[in-house]
DNA sequence: GTAAACCCGACTAGTTTAGTCAAGTAAATA
DNA sequence: TATTTACTTGACTAAACTAGTCGGGTTTAC
């Protein structure tokens, strides 16, 4: 299992797209500006929850991105899915055959933990999330930080 | 967070360790063979397992490794730690630095979810692990295996 | 027609994993 | 005390992956 920041920037996009839908389509350059993540990097992540459908795209001027579901609908763990990062923490992808064939020693323990952290993820959509008091505070922050021009955003990282 | 076969050959090693006890001293190449594993790196991991006191060694002839504490007192979450694999799945490791010094969208998510982690893996013993049947079953299969010679185990991977 | 936005593929520096290899040191037994 | 077994340490490495960059497109609103 890997968990990086493929994954967690791909989540933070999501739940921006959630947060911010009343705007109608949202370019990836506001979300890199909000999010502090590169451009090019949510290119290459979006293309990927395009593919999984869970966002669709308006091109041309004024287009950008939506979410393609109610966001009720859409779970943080369909979301690192679709990037390509896995939950799943055995070492034999859930097959049991990691040792010459057969379970090794740990098999159990792994699939125990895989299934923990996926329903732990499954749980939460991004619905959820959006009415987290903490995330409210901080998507005002991001947004008033931002309109007021507080952030040099030019050429940070 | 990581979590490879790093942490997962350090697991295994240790549950070996303690579900042959009662033989004394285990030398790693015991262990390399029951769990194909590589000796060298074997080595390498319990280097890190004696830093941090989970395992203590017995040098010479008939010497070897055994758990330095009771398997009750030694958890997965700890063997995993030890071989410096971190279960934090934050970015900012737990500081809510994430953005600009401040948090990010998505930081109290990976909190809970860094939390919950720890908290499966810590509440799991070797002890509780030599309990399981499954565990028991693949004990019983590698010991038997081995001493009738039925395992080529001389260049296998 | 031009600019805003998405789309796509190639490339890359740096890090980590999962080891190998070689040269030791410590201690039990003959 | 010689020998052997086993631990100890450190240097090295191929392959994979992350987290991007770069350069060119294409689509569509105005």
């Amino acid at each position: 299992m890997r968990l990086t920041t493929k994954g967690r920037y791909a989540v933070t996009a999501m739940l921006d797209l959630a947060l911010n839908a009343e705007k109608g389509p949202i370019s990836l350059a506001d979300i890199s500006k909000r999010q502090e993540i590169s451009l090019s990097y949510l290119e290459q992540l979006f293309a990927k929850l395009r593919q999984q459908s869970l966002v669709s795209s308006v091109r041309g001027p004024g287009g950008g991105y939506k979410l393609s579901r109610e966001p009720e609908a859409i779970s943080v763990a369909q979301i690192i899915d679709a990037v390509n990062e896995s939950l799943d923490v055995t070492n034999c992808e859930r097959q049991g055959n990691c040792q010459q064939g057969q379970q090794c020693l740990t098999h159990h323990l792994w699939i125990d933990l895989s299934d923990r952290i996926h329903a732990f993820l499954s749980s939460i959509s991004l619905a959820s999330l959006v009415q987290q008091d903490e995330v409210q505070e901080v998507s005002v922050r991001q947004n008033s930080a931002r309109e007021l021009g507080l952030l040099d955003v030019s050429g940070v990282q």
